[in-house]
DNA sequence: TTTATAAATGTAAAAATTACACTTAATATT
DNA sequence: AATATTAAGTGTAATTTTTACATTTATAAA
């Protein structure tokens, strides 16, 4: 028993990955090694598959780029302009994630011609990757602003200067360290721990890791990180 | 030219229609009329044609149901569960709506044997449909809470009472109403008409309409309408 | 021992939020 | 005509949150 008489269509999913450095933001693409737009650069999708679910699809494309598991990632939107694929009618739903660039193993994806790129420094991509990313990134700055979701890109320790600088980034801007660090630690998410990261200055940082239990608790609270974050949301 | 070895799969939209009747949240339902589940409550839908985009789909859908245009409407999420649909493969993608139900003119849809229901009193849905409305709801009380979005439920002339209603209805809770009118009105979205609403009191309340381009102008600006809003999202 | 550098911290002023109760306008009642 | 009734409308003081801003501290290098 089928419904008759209806189109069916391809539905790709396609993952915008995001990372952080240190000091930018940045984004996992990777060269098609195929027609059509063969060299061209993309984001990591593919067709979902019978049995599969949206979210098991882009777990499975995730992990086939990455060799990651248990990454947060996100429902973005369905892209379905039927001009967006000249090749066929094909739909495709957008995730984004977001992950720690060290856990990142290079050598699983030699296959793809993976790369990371400076976010603001991305080439063009190949049909309407680039709006996603716009998308992706809008809807990162505004989810940001409100809940601890930037945690995930950064490794189990970091300092308080790491973390501003991820949030700087993230909107361009720079914040006054003192109330920064007061509005982080208010959220009681962070544990601070006896070593301190000796990289950056003589001094050193103290490490936090986060409170793993506030964390899952709060991850839906509105925290207000970003005073005002709509100037920074387009 | 096409994508060869790959699965096609029918692609629905489901539109979640929400009104407010001035004192409660009302979703607009309808009665299938066919095979399989006939007979049974249900989000109204259909399948995306070739030539449209998902948008283009879910207004059709919307108007074929209310006679409505240019209504709010926004993508909520696909919904691909590979068993959700015992028929066919078939993935979901949902959008909600929010209409002024007094424009809302029935006998368009008699057609479909379509019904306001209490929000809170919805029947069994087919499908995945009832979970589709608990995001729905859920999303739009985020939504709410921080952008001027309740207004596309009211109609052009509205009263603060109304307005309050409105919210608490939402969020199932009450406000202090000194609070709520000061921190509406500090929005600079309201301006007062010169007539008033006889229906609910004695000394009547002042109509008040949208200024339409301040609207629009901060349509995404956070504007923290519910204070603690974590505590009414699920 | 001194110097250099980034990390860490406190406080006062301003703004926003909360809690709370009386007055007013208009109709209905006597 | 006076009075009663009812929901609309409004103000203020206390608290909390946010903002702006400068000095001290820990450590390694010189």
């Amino acid at each position: 028993m089928k419904y008759s008489g209806q189109a069916r269509l391809l539905v790709a999913v396609d993952c915008i990955i995001f990372g952080f450095d240190g000091d930018n933001f940045k984004i996992l693409l990777i060269q098609r090694g195929f027609a059509p737009e063969k060299k061209k650069w993309s984001l990591m999708g593919g067709f979902i598959q019978p049995e599969e679910s949206l979210e098991i699809a882009a777990n499975r494309i995730l992990k086939k780029l990455t060799g990651l598991e248990g990454v947060y990632m996100e429902q973005l939107q369905a892209f379905s302009n039927p001009d967006r694929d000249p090749v066929e009618r094909t739909i495709a739903v957008a995730y984004f994630a977001l992950i720690d660039i060290q856990k990142y193993q290079k050598q699983l994806s030699t296959d793809y011609h993976a790369e990371w790129f400076l976010l603001d420094k991305m080439p063009k991509l190949i049909l309407d990757h680039n709006p996603m990313v716009e998308i992706a990134k809008n809807r990162l700055r505004y989810k940001a602003a409100l809940h601890p979701l930037l945690f995930e890109l950064l490794p189990e320790k970091f300092t308080i200067p790491q973390l501003q600088a991820l949030y700087e980034g993230l909107y361009s801007t720079t914040f006054d360290k003192r109330n920064f660090s007061r509005k982080l630690l208010s959220t009681g998410l962070l544990i601070r721990q006896k070593e301190k990261d000796k990289e950056n200055s003589r001094k050193g940082a103290f490490y936090f890791k986060l409170d793993k239990l506030k964390y899952s608790d709060n991850f839906d609270a509105f925290l207000k990180f970003i005073p005002n974050p709509d100037k920074f949301i387009s």
